[in-house]
DNA sequence: TTCTAACACTTGTATGTACAAATATATAAA
DNA sequence: TTTATATATTTGTACATACAAGTGTTAGAA
């Protein structure tokens, strides 16, 4: 067999791109039900914990922190401050996000349905390959990431 | 360390959906401009690849096989309709899709895209962590699909 | 000091994907 | 045969996310 070249039984099974955007799919899913009770979409309840673990970060870093376009960060904070989680102070040009007593509460019901989304996609993939398979993802992410 | 307990550095990284998530969009990245040639969005491009190996599939089959929901199946067949690289035959209530000619000659377009695709990963990646990564992905997607 | 370029953010718009409800067909039970 | 249920698809709508272009701010070069 040739280096570099594919092997592999379907045609869309052997692309990264492919199964990547599967497996976010499945597990999408997931954290909807999962993350349902909190009332937030899984995507805001991660701003949420990052906005709560460390208040007066910039959105610029947010968007970097969760690999997100900047414009999409603004969305995100958007809605967030429509719903009293957060609140902003702007210095200059730079927007720093802060959670508001409300958004501080929050956090437990967050945390809840992290454990749930985690004991789900445990109970499915066993919890030893699923902690490999992030750590793994995450290893790729950084590389990606330059 | 007590069993079940996550352990991890940041709050995002040791979460699948977080991960999974970012690894998407890294390398969705990447596939559209792999893609850009072929002048369809790379998930279009993998529909084609599956309608021109396996002419004649129901819309229903190709959303299993994608992992995609029938509403979207239809959106997608329905924009490979409108550039006639398909067309589709029904019968009864089911929908068979096949490639037309314009569509069978697109294949090595998006062959090369594909190429370009996982050279480009796997030189970020490296092919063999790349190939095992890939692999461990689609084992995961499979128990997920139950 | 003025001008220019870089930066942080916002806004309008587009796309991929999903859900819910609707339609049409097929199968099975009464 | 009539009715009920299951199946395959479509359609309207919604949402997460991105891109491109715009606005305002800072900093460095002239």
């Amino acid at each position: 067999m040739e280096k570099n070249e594919q092997q592999c039984n379907g045609p869309l099974e052997c692309c990264l791109y492919f199964t990547a955007n599967s497996l976010s799919r499945y597990i999408n899913e997931m954290a909807e039900e999962a993350f349902a009770p909190t009332g937030l979409a899984p995507s805001y309840s991660y701003l949420m914990i990052l906005v709560t673990n460390q208040p007066g970060l910039s959105q610029n870093e947010l968007s970097h922190r969760m690999n997100l376009k900047p414009s999409t960060m603004t969305r995100f904070v958007e809605k967030l401050k429509q719903r009293e989680l957060v609140y902003t102070n702007q210095e200059g040009r730079t927007v720093y996000v802060y959670p508001t007593e409300q958004g501080k509460k929050s956090r437990p019901v967050i945390d809840q349905a992290l454990k749930r989304l985690y004991d789900k996609y445990c109970d499915v993939l066993g919890e030893d390959l699923a902690v490999k398979l992030t750590a793994d993802i995450h290893n790729a992410n950084q590389k990606l990431g330059k």
